[in-house]
DNA sequence: AGGCGCTTGTGAAGGGGTGCACAAATCGCG
DNA sequence: CGCGATTTGTGCACCCCTTCACAAGCGCCT
């Protein structure tokens, strides 16, 4: 309302940052929201309502209206929010105002796409590493950045400021990997492999595990199908659907 | 809980299935539980205690119980869990008895390392086919599944009984793709396009964003060091850090 | 056979997240 | 200058999830 607390002055004068430690769900969501606003911004919208920009980043407004208010954001009323404002906001809140060095293990396969994917550098991040144990993968150049041998990874850790580190490796050498980083002062990390890694307190581990998404969808194909399938016998609660409008899409019938 | 339904297994004709709509929360954690098993087996395990295996999972050992007695599940006290019995229950559940087809379209440079990946055959999935629509692309083979023009899709998914497609274009191209899938009788997507999808109702999308997982692990991050800049005491339980490099983060200072 | 130690399954309490509904605030306009 | 239209910020009720704690059940040992 009154006191406007810019990003680009976060340091100094008493006032402290105040990151409020939000939510985790809110968390999650904020990254959502700025692609949202980064969008909006490109097709030369200044303000926005939370309607619209929840509209855009697929939540509910009251939801949207809730996270951005918890970190202490400047909407004005009747108005909607000031786009470049809001942006600043939650890069700010994000920890988007320096860009991160991230260090890539694993250069396979999955490492390949990921070394060469913009996204990372258009989002706030900068790959400063690539490290790989295979001796012939080592020295091999992809955009722009050599590959090294992950026993360096002290020496140029020293170097670059790694602020996260990206396991691609085979689950066998994820832990092995994890540590590594870990020893160099890495807190923050996100592992490809599907495994559980096991690390010291104050380091965050974020997963993604390719399969484990397609099998929470496989389960709920599988709900939906036996859902059809069924002559709404017992009639217990499973009928929950929304609506109960019984999903006009086309089913395929699984093979039983 | 006091129906107790038969450790019937899956293969059993007869009786109906019943599935239980598990709470979400539970569904997503038991592809964990899953993988761990697997590892448990091949390791020579008959049985495991909810102990043992929540920690092979990384949860607690209390919500795993109680994850598993939510799928009516088959313990014995003072022994454990059978773990082939126990995998067998969750594929049944999480409806990997059979093997789900799998339609990959957009094979640039994510793409190509999905269609390679060798996971997906091993935790119960089959790339059934491949598809872009850049015609420089199409006929090109990879790991024995040749490209084809996603015009084809509907031809293929009639041929193929497609349960699951997965999004690897770029995000302006998402929508269009997924729309498509729909049309085809897909209800389950997996995007790895960042963009927010719209669907119709039935159709369940789950997102894979990796600049999102980046941006949590720097929020974290940006808190971890503006905690340990804080001169105010409280003593950080962030010593458990190894190196005693602790975090001498730049602090940021740019303006807008 | 009986007791004992171990493990499961679950009731209950507590915390967090979600969405509704509305008061407060702001702008544009007559 | 005031009024109505609009939109934010939030109190509140509800629901889901997590976690503790413990009784019930099971096998083994004596
Ligand atoms: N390829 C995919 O699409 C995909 C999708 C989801 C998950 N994953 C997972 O990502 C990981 C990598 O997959 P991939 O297909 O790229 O495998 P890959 O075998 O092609 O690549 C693994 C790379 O890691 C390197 N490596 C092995 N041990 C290492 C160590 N100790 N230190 C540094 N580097 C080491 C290998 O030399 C190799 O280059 C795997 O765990 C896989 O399960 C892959
Ligand atoms: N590369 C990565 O590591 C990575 C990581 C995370 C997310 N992503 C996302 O995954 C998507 C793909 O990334 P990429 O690096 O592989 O991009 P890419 O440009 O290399 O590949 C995109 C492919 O999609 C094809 N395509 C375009 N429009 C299509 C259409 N209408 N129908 C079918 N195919 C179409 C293109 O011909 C191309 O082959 C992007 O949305 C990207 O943001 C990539």
């Amino acid at each position: 309302m009154s006191q406007h607390r810019h990003p680009g002055a976060p340091g100094r004068a008493g006032a402290v940052p105040a990151l409020p430690d939000l939510p985790e769900a809110t968390v999650a969501r904020l990254p959502e929201y700025l692609r949202a606003l980064h969008n909006l911004a490109e097709t030369g919208h200044e303000t926005v309502s939370s309607e619209g920009l929840a509209n855009a980043a697929g939540v509910n407004s009251a939801k949207l209206r809730k996270d951005l208010s918890h970190l202490g954001s400047y909407g004005t009323r009747g108005v909607g929010y000031d786009v470049g404002l809001l942006i600043d906001q939650i890069e700010f809140v994000l920890g988007l105002t320096q860009r991160r060095a991230v260090a890539l293990v694993g250069v396979g396969n999955l490492g390949h796409a990921l070394a060469g994917y913009d996204g990372f550098a258009s989002r706030g991040f900068r790959i400063a590493a690539l490290f790989d144990a295979d001796p012939s993968r080592v020295g091999e150049e992809i955009s722009g950045l050599t590959v090294r041998h992950v026993d360096e990874l002290p020496r140029v850790a020293a170097e670059e400021s790694i602020s996260i580190g990206v396991i691609a490796t085979p689950a066998s050498a994820a832990q092995a990997v994890a540590d590594q980083l870990v020893a160099v002062g890495v807190t923050s990390i996100l592992n490809f492999a599907p495994c559980v890694l096991s690390v010291p307190e104050g380091v965050d581990v974020r997963k993604v595990d390719l399969a484990i998404e397609l099998q929470i969808l496989s389960f709920h194909e599988h709900r939906k199908a036996s859902l059809t399938a069924l002559p709404a016998s017992g009639g217990s609660a499973l009928t929950a659907l929304p609506g109960g409008l019984a999903a006009t899409d086309t089913q395929e019938a699984i093979g039983t």
